[in-house]
DNA sequence: AGCATATATATGAAAACTCATATAAGGAGG
DNA sequence: CCTCCTTATATGAGTTTTCATATATATGCT
């Protein structure tokens, strides 16, 4: 899995803690890597364990202690060794397109939703494209060099243009759906 | 999970056995749905277990017996309910755009292969969308109705935009890593 | 006063997925 | 002749992911 490299390559930055770095992916990486919170806490444990960083225990009075993972050469290595090994082949596991597969089931006022929604998670993709690259602009400053955002930015154009795509084809399927352009399988049909 | 629903909608055209569904799924939903094997025949049991599914077995003499699932009244009401509930929110999990996310810790020679590959596996992806509408018309002559085929024709719409889309944004990135068009991080760089 | 939110970590249990492997026989191609 | 592919089902073992829940305190809002 390369969630211990999406973790490995933040930690190579800055030392952060298991809260910081789920309030980074939740800021930054969202679009391409949902992580939730119990398995950042689980593999953050493997990345230790491994040796690719090293616990620096933050006391603190008033909170639960802090527990910083500061990034090892062995975990550099790590990190540099998977960025450079072949691309995994993605297995896709879209939910949503299995709905729409199997919609012609449904009439057209049934089928209908299954698009707005997705017209929906389009657009609400879109907004948070449109504020990302503030996000990226502060993080440069904290912690990235140019080069970096560069990067950063190029995986925020795609994920743009396929939200994009996302919206342009769900529009026109809604379009279609309400004008009744869709073919409904009664012999003798409207032509 | 949608693997159940979406064997489910493949057995209420007709009866399958595990292995014709793996078949199916290989030829038609791939682009966005990679079911492995086991997987498919580990919830074809839950499918039987949960009453959605009947199975015939079809003894043979020269080969194991078939196990051929029939899709029950409860299946099919299942099947409708899940099509017509709230569309499940995708958590991306990319490891390639992770990569490239974190990219820039790489020379230019090192990063180039990864958009290379993403190169080689959209332009893969659109070759299979070009066979795909034969695929279809098989189906459609076999099991489907003019309607099916229509909403089986948006997945491979929107899986193609998508791939358009990725095969650009990739020739964009090999482009300007070969031309040097991207930020070194060597301060004083050539403007 | 009460309630939600932020800070901070962690586990139990289950579901889902992957990878390798097993069995068994026929047919195709080199 | 031998190897690979197709047909057909299945399990063991492990990894990854999700969902719910637990603990503890401070702050801000209504």
């Amino acid at each position: 899995m390369s969630l211990k490299h999406a973790l490995l390559g933040f930690l190579n930055y800055h030392p952060y803690t298991g809260y910081d770095l789920k309030a980074i992916f939740d800021r930054s990486v969202q679009h391409f890597w949902a992580a939730d919170q119990s398995q950042i806490y689980r593999t953050l444990g493997q990345i230790a364990e491994a040796g690719w960083a090293e616990i620096e225990v933050v006391t603190q009075t008033e909170r639960p202690d802090r527990k910083l993972y500061h990034i090892t050469e062995a975990g550099r290595r790590e990190l540099k060794a998977w960025l450079t090994s072949p691309v995994p082949v993605e297995r896709p596991h879209s939910a949503p397109m299995v709905m729409v597969f199997f919609a012609g089931l449904l009439s057209n006022e049934e089928a209908l939703p299954l698009f707005e929604q997705a017209v929906a998670y389009a657009e609400g993709a879109l907004a948070q494209y449109d504020t990302a690259p503030a996000v990226i602009a502060e993080y440069q400053q904290e912690i990235g060099s140019e080069r970096e955002a560069y990067f950063w930015n190029l995986t925020l154009e795609l994920g743009r243009k396929t939200a994009e795509a996302q919206l342009a084809w769900a529009q026109g399927v809604v379009a279609a759906l309400t004008s009744d352009e869709i073919p409904t399988d009664q012999e003798g049909a409207a032509p």
